[in-house]
DNA sequence: GTGAAAGCGCTAACAA
DNA sequence: TTGTTAGCGCTTTCAC
């Protein structure tokens, strides 16, 4: 048994060729040529050393590390975490690794930003745009190194994006509430990229203007994707009041806004009817369980990869949107027919 | 401006002097003695070139790869990104990054686990471990390969290993509960290894005989980790009776054996009082707000990066304990003194 | 104080 | 059909 780790010429004196003839054998290349004999010879003696071929030389002479870093400022949340897992999956599917990147440490961290994006550790770089300073500066800089794609935004540019159907999925969730006869239906927003919040907000006036109501800008609030935020948002709106439904525009924020609502004395759904936008596996052990619109999440942080590795061969930056799976509407209990009047 | 990146031999040659003295001086070697006007040339040669050391180079002639990989199950559990969270930070201060890999592809897929674990791709892993034949598996083999650390485990062998005081949680929830009055407590434990899922029964055990109670072995159920879990363990538990109070061994598992209690016509905190162990932002938001002992997750993750960085100056794997801060017991909603006779 | 040279393990171009 | 060679960018030992 030997004590240290196995290289290429150790297979290839064991199977009395050459290092160069198992690299390309090991690697499949197909404009080889060689005796079957051979070849049997080199994987065998791969086999019995249990060879693996060290990945940081092969990183160094390809000039390709393998690695993917995926940039994320709330690893927690649940929306940010499918989208790091559909990445890691495709990643791990390509032969890829993904590594995990803070997204603030690297924009104030020097050493930390040169460490993961400037010094050839990744081949790509997957950004999480949360409508922060710190991402855009990062986008910036990061992708005059190395090709980048911005996970959830659809900024059109020199910088691949990549989306879930924010329209959509709001017209969904509004449309749901408009049937079941809501006729002030309020919207509780998120403050990210302001096209983002726009799409949003333009989902919702259009389901409602199909449905024959008339948007109220007064009943338009700030919900962010925190519970806390959601709590606040939900503050705002009660203190106007007259709406009978809400679209939250996250779930984490939905949750802040149910319990804010809980807390005010409403009952959700009797007096209140909330449908939020990402739906997450808890949202079913909720009380009420909640209604949501489930949205391709995981497919996204795929997709994202798959975008990279297509810049990774020469193509260019796109800007796609993730439709499909469609936006799905998951009805729970925290939606109802209307009820009484407004209060 | 160069259209490639610069490399050391360009910083040297702008700085007119040799790439090795360049490297020594930019990686601080405190054993060289240098004119300081050399010094300030090859720092601004660096600055005007803006250099970055090629991470992939650097590991070859180092043999080290700054790199450690997390083995995790469920990205998405909150439990789980705590921990991740905190390995990523204390990874990045230490000059590495963190990789993110499935356990369950490492098991099953040879190609990624050789990619991952085998190729020097890695310095160092740390396994999540939650009980499957997975991670034994993969613990055992990896080792063999590179240091690592048992997440959430004591196993103790030539494999590290560290976990959160298990005992120390169990008995707080569980004392509070005896605290508040009530008499007949039951155990949610979660289906883990064995000596974790002793050490938390004796928890509830010791913490019972503490405040003169006997422990019933009826009352206690298998509540997994998932909120399906927790509903069916809530089931099982429900339909035997005779409990005020239970302590539920992991957070997910506790919100479905709440959903469960209300299903079936039971209030929480009203007839049943509720204790989760672990803690997470959405605790305080659930309705009712649910009763937690907050664990040292991120420390945990913090921690096994450090036992890592040990191992690799040479140190032997260790087993350790994370109990500081100490378990805290939050108390919320969803626990209240008892009332009337149990049901 | 500084330079020269070797080599980490691999792959790709070129020879034979 | 297979071997030889060069070199990716860096660090480190040894020499001057």
């Amino acid at each position: 048994m030997r004590d240290s780790t196995p290289t290429i010429s150790d297979v290839a004196r064991l199977a009395q060729v050459s290092p160069g003839l198992v690299s390309r054998l090991l690697n499949g290349d197909t404009s080889l040529r060689v005796r079957s004999e051979t070849e049997e010879r080199v994987r065998a003696a791969a086999k019995e050393l249990d060879y693996s071929p060290n990945a940081v030389a092969r990183a160094l002479r390809r000039a390709r590390s393998g690695l993917i870093a995926i940039g994320v400022h709330d690893a927690g949340n649940p929306i940010y975490s499918a989208i790091t897992e559909g990445a890691e999956a495709a990643a791990s599917e390509a032969g890829y690794a993904l590594m995990l990147a803070d997204v603030d440490a690297l924009a104030h961290d020097d050493a930390a930003f040169r460490r993961v994006v400037a010094g050839g550790a990744i081949d790509g770089l997957l950004l999480q745009r949360a409508g922060t300073e710190s991402d855009a500066l990062i986008a910036k800089i990061a992708s005059r190194t190395v090709p980048t794609v911005l996970l959830n935004d659809r900024t059109r540019g020199s910088i691949g994006s990549i989306a879930v159907d924010d329209y959509a999925a709001a017209h969904v969730a509004t449309s749901h509430l408009a049937e079941l006869g809501h006729r002030r239906i309020a919207l509780l927003q998120v403050d990210g990229p302001k096209s983002r919040t726009d799409r949003r907000r333009r989902g919702w006036e259009d389901a409602l203007a199909a449905a024959g109501l008339v948007p109220d800008p007064a009943l338009i609030a700030n919900g962010g994707h925190t519970p806390e935020d959601g709590a606040n948002g939900m503050r705002t709106l009660l203190a106007k009041g007259g709406f009978t439904a809400v679209f939250v525009a996250n779930i984490l924020s939905a949750i802040g806004a149910v319990s804010r609502a809980r807390d005010s004395g409403r009952t959700v759904p009797d007096d209140l009817s909330v449908v939020a936008m990402h739906d997450f596996g808890l949202a079913a052990y909720l009380s009420p369980t909640l209604t949501t619109v489930r949205l391709p999440l995981r497919e996204m942080g795929a997709r994202a990869v798959g975008m990279l590795l297509e810049q990774l061969d020469g193509g260019a930056a796109t800007h796609e949107v993730v439709s499909s799976p469609a936006p799905l509407l998951v009805v729970r209990d925290s939606t109802r027919p209307v009820s009484g009047s407004p209060r």
